[in-house]
DNA sequence: TCCGTTTGTCTACGTTTGTAGACTCACTAT
DNA sequence: ATAGTGAGTCTACAAACGTAGACAAACGGA
């Protein structure tokens, strides 16, 4: 029942993102948005939405005869998903070992540190609280 | 000539963590530890060897008649590379974004917090020194 | 010298992913 | 009715992946 791990490819990611930007969309206007900015043909991006439907990660919807797609799940969970494995995968858990193996490699703008800071603070009030 | 994307797989995580633990080691060792970690048959973990190989993510070297495999790619710069994919996949490239999606799912410890805090200082300095 | 073992290479096969053509049904303007 | 169009479904197919068996050359004892 629980769509719970549901994992996103590539090319899955690019439909989900074209229905985060903007909720219930017919199959008409993701293929017409995907086949300017991704270059694919209709019946790919159809595809993948039956796919993507597959998995639970969209629901459609019927009207007359047109369907209508809607994210099933969030970008958030999404995205959290794929970042506990990669933490899981490559820093072994580690949030902080991730973080500064990228300020290593590029610095991080001031604007970025301000929230990061922010974010920080946050966290630690709302872990002790 | 640049190995510079290299991109692994899960499967190929795995061989390179053995790799990277324990610097040249031979095919022979490579298995049995696998096998054991993995469940691998050899073959499975030879045919990853050659595919890393391929990739030009490790390197062997033939002492008589057997191979002694080593990383090529650092685990760093592996976690690196799959580390900007996915920000700039799932956070548009965005460090915060990623950060406190995490921290809104799972608190962080008081220790990654110290972490996290003195990441950001030090990242502060080499900044704008 | 003959055999079992070790080590390396090739081939294989089912599944997933990216990508897309073909077919079909319904609707509409002639 | 009739042909063209829009929409949905099916099938296809190559490349990537996970996984592994088969085969061959070399090695070490009996």
């Amino acid at each position: 029942m629980e769509k719970e791990n549901i994992a996103l490819t590539d090319a899955e990611w690019s439909v989900m993102e074209c229905l985060w930007t903007h909720a219930p969309r017919t199959g008409r206007e993701l293929t017409e948005e995907l086949g300017k900015t991704c270059g694919w043909s209709r019946s790919t991006t159809l595809t993948l939405l039956s796919r993507l439907e597959a998995k639970g990660a969209v629901g459609t919807e019927s009207d007359g005869r047109v369907k209508t797609f809607v994210p099933r799940v969030s970008r958030e969970e999404a995205a959290l998903r794929e970042t506990e494995d990669l933490l899981t995968r490559a820093y072994r858990g580690s949030l902080s070992l991730m973080v500064s193996t990228l300020t290593k490699k590029q610095a991080l703008s001031r604007e970025e540190l301000e929230e990061l800071y922010a974010i920080l603070k946050k966290a630690e009030e709302d872990g002790h609280a």
